[in-house]
DNA sequence: CACTCTACCTGTGCGC
DNA sequence: TGCGCACAGGTAGAGT
């Protein structure tokens, strides 16, 4: 379920004063689900990791991204990614807390932690390879971070149905459905339109909901839907609101399906022209 | 290229 | 109460 905000509060919290991760070494590799080790064989996973310090961490889009280097021989390194796909999440535990139901995976590290990998739904994927386009190639312009003149110039290069567009990890990295329907509401699209029949005035709006949307988003410590989607402050106006009334119209949000995905819609401040 | 469908997986919540 | 089933989510890959 985690989508950029939520991997950003994510990354936010394993790198907190005093940093934790940062120079600790891996002491053992305990793979509980052989499925969620991706790009290589879980024997080599293990092999590579043990022994592998942690040195910095970043976030692309949903991808969290940790810099491992081997210490001693020359400056050799490689970066374990971690996508948490829906119900993926990655915390430090004490080492005595190590392995619960959905654990998937867990690195003991050289003091009293580890850092545990739990899905319930083994959706989410882990790579260790020698670099992060190994695994990242295919991915756009982070959405937090991009410019309106990059924006514009990737969205006048096509002509796609603007919500399944903004889902396209491809086109922008980041944005999974909760905040696809949110940004197309706070810009006043409809999530049907296409991106051709866009007016740059709406294109500006809808690069300024994209960041505003986000980074209140990651400011909230991402969203809290039902108890189950994180645990932030981030208040959704219209994700899951089916026929609750419009916070700034008062007209009844509907849902709808676009691209085989719920779709949240209020049809009067984002109208179908 | 744009789009649709399916598979992956399991907890939840509905209708019967 | 218990059962079965649709559904939610992100992505890859195949097919139209």
């Amino acid at each position: 379920m985690p989508e950029l905000p939520e991997v950003e509060s994510v990354l936010r919290t394993l790198q907190e004063c005093p940093p934790v991760l940062p120079g600790r070494m891996i002491n053992s590799v305990i793979v509980l689900s052989d499925t969620v080790i991706s790009g290589c064989p879980v024997a080599n996973f293990t092999g590579e990791l043990e022994g592998m310090l942690f040195s910095s961490i970043a976030r692309h889009g949903k991808y969290l991204i940790f810099r491992m280097i081997r210490p001693g021989v020359g400056c050799s390194g490689s970066f374990l990614v971690f996508h948490l796909r829906m119900t993926g999440r990655l915390f430090l535990v004490p080492r005595e807390h190590s392995i619960e139901r959905h654990t998937r995976l867990v690195l003991i590290l050289d003091n009293d932690l580890a850092l545990r990998f739990d899905d319930p739904r083994k959706f989410g994927r882990v790579w260790l390879a020698a670099n992060p386009a190994d695994v990242l190639s295919k991915l756009g312009p982070d959405a937090l971070t991009v410019t309106p003149e990059i924006f514009r110039s990737r969205i006048s290069a096509l002509q796609r149905k603007i919500k399944p567009l903004l889902l396209d990890q491809s086109f922008l990295a980041g944005i999974g459905n909760i905040y696809a329907d949110e940004i197309l509401f706070r810009a006043g699209i409809h999530p049907l339109t296409s991106s051709r029949d866009l007016t740059p005035f709406d294109i500006e709006r809808l690069c300024n909901a994209i960041r505003d949307i986000l980074s209140d988003a990651v400011e909230s410590n991402g969203a809290n839907i039902d108890g189950v989607f994180g645990k932030g402050r981030f208040v959704v106006s219209v994700y899951g609101r089916e026929g609750l009334s419009c916070s700034r119209c008062g007209s009844t949000i509907i849902k709808i399906r676009v691209g085989q995905r719920g779709t949240h819609v209020c049809q009067v401040c984002q109208p179908f022209l």
